[in-house]
DNA sequence: CGCTAAAGGTATAGCGCTAAACCTAGCATG
DNA sequence: CATGCTAGGTTTAGCGCTATACCTTTAGCG
């Protein structure tokens, strides 16, 4: 049988409830030597408190949900990206005493069922799209601290967690018109009215504007976050848009698939066509020539998030909306000055 | 406030536990017209059952842990090669409506504080040495169903759910003695003498007996499973061992940190020197050449270890013992017969 | 001396659910 | 007619914990 609170109360002569006080560290109305027995009892038995029972009576479960989409029959699609994120917030939440729990969602109601199912203190949403987030409505989410990882959304209730999308896409795009192109492809994922995508095409833009280029050098195309898309899209580049000297990626996973397909299609990276990245995955630098890209600072991110649900939870005000961190280019080989022709 | 199986059972006319039994399914006592009433106030009423309250009613919470390795301040350290079996298990599991909690591991004891206090029915670690699996008594684990990926261990409290790494390592030095390599490299985190490495290395060490090459030409070294430890190692090949014209290595982020640091020593892949890798990740074909290296099927690795870890929960016998899937080599262009003198 | 306040607890009443045992009406059966 | 069986439920008694309110004893103080 398990070992009970109540059998470590019997043991200590004391009521249940002064175990339970000194276990959650409430400690102020208990003696000393009170403490030191119960703990040394608890220690000898290996009494482990039962979380269940615990959530019940305390109506907080102390977990965190971990909520990602999952197309259907798919397994989830955990990014390299993503997983980083995953192994920081594991970590800051254990140094809480919180823990993790990971969900795919199919539908979007899944979320409120998640919610409430598991009486989850907060829950980190991760990977959704902007849409999805504005549609959370107070009935869904009740008291439950939300953070949602790279959106944009105005929604109060899921508190944003984002790098600065627009200058990181600002910087890569100056990056390439400082070095002389004008024909210039945007790739990335075909969700250009909002979120990430949305930043990163306006800082895109905003480069243009800058430099006093033409912005109908640019190339914009909705190409999806694969290699297998990105040499696809490199294949068509070469075969339909000789004229693009350099491209801009959403993605380093994309962007070394893009390098794939011009290689295949003849060309060289950099020499006929430069190719920037997103993210400083490891990846980037496994290529050759290695990847230049612009660098997030993932596991702040992940800690960010964590001290905002945290700081939902504990505190009851809501903190200061939606946090921005830093982004910047790393050069390395995949971008030179257009050819002469 | 909360929606619980009582206002579900007073607004049906009918007791708490007819409406516990319809949800959950045990209807063979119940009229067709009360089931009916019952979901549809449930539905009407989005009521969802409270998961605390049901593991601590019905001693199991219909959660799965998922514990991983957590070397002390760093994050988890989730390979790639984790993560696809991550995203596969949270489906499988899922579909049979049960839940994963992520959990990172500091000292092997709390693998027991993990599993009782949330009261998990399963648990399926992933990153473990041998010895640690070894380690696990029947009072730590309890009635728990335990699933160790990648794991030799005998212990019976833990079944194991590999790949054949025998065979693998077998068919890679096979490969590459029949190229007609004589100085072969190993290159394999420092656990020679258990679990997985272990098993790798007898297979090297067997293609060598079965080709009739004398084992002199052998070269075996401890590198850690990562990108730089692999740099470094190429680099050291090409300083001291300008003998050695192959090598196998038991991951293929490691063998992309061996062709780095060979080929900035200025030796050619596989000109100077072949290289095999392990795993077949996305990244095994981002490297140029693409690297040649010994494919495992993760997801039915993954789906594997569900179905046993359910196996045992639903019925209470302790299915087959360990289970072994295949693996095969997926020659790319890394390999390539050794310089003539 | 009477009163207050602090220290150090205890008692009560659930949290929302389920396992297990029990009940009852209605019908068939020998 | 006594009996058994079945369908369709209900009752009881917790699971292990915590929030809240309450109760003593002792010392301090004017």
């Amino acid at each position: 049988m398990r070992v009970t609170l109540k059998d470590i109360a019997a043991e200590a002569g004391v009521s249940p409830m002064t175990v339970s006080n000194v276990i959650n560290g409430k400690r102020a109305r208990v003696s000393q030597a009170t403490i030191d027995r119960i703990l040394r009892i608890v220690e000898q038995r290996g009494y482990v408190p039962s979380a269940s029972a615990r959530s019940l009576a305390a109506r907080s479960s102390r977990i965190i949900g971990l909520l990602v989409p999952a197309a259907g029959e798919d397994s989830l699609t955990i990014s390299p990206h993503t997983v980083e994120i995953i192994g920081v917030l594991e970590r800051e939440l254990r140094k809480h005493d919180y823990h993790l729990m990971l969900r795919g969602i199919e539908r979007i109601d899944e979320i409120a069922e998640a919610l409430r199912s598991w009486n989850l203190d907060g829950a980190v949403l991760l990977g959704f799209q902007d849409v999805e987030i504005d549609r959370l409505g107070p009935d869904t989410v009740g008291r439950v601290a939300l953070v949602a990882m790279d959106s944009y959304s105005e929604n109060p209730l899921a508190l944003g967690v984002r790098s600065d999308d627009f200058t990181g896409a600002r910087l890569a795009a100056r990056h390439l018109l400082e070095l002389g192109h004008r024909r210039i492809a945007f790739a990335g994922p075909a969700f250009f009215d909002t979120g990430v995508v949305r930043q990163r095409y306006e800082g895109f833009r905003r480069a243009f504007v800058e430099a006093g280029a033409p912005w109908e050098g640019a190339v914009v195309a909705a190409v999806e976050t694969t290699h297998a898309a990105g040499r696809a899209f490199g294949h068509l580049l070469a075969a339909e848009h000789p004229e693009v000297t350099a491209v801009f990626t959403t993605a380093d996973i994309l962007a070394i698939g893009v390098m794939e397909g011009l290689v295949e299609a003849g060309l060289a990276v950099p020499g006929d066509v430069s190719v920037v990245g997103y993210d400083d995955l490891d990846i980037a630098t496994f290529v050759t020539p290695k990847l230049t890209t612009v660098a997030q600072d993932i596991p702040a991110k992940a800690a960010v998030a964590v001290r905002l649900l945290l700081g939902q939870i504990t505190r009851e005000e809501h903190p200061d909306a939606a946090i921005t961190l830093g982004a910047n280019l790393i050069e390395r080989g995949t971008t030179a000055g257009p050819k002469l022709e």
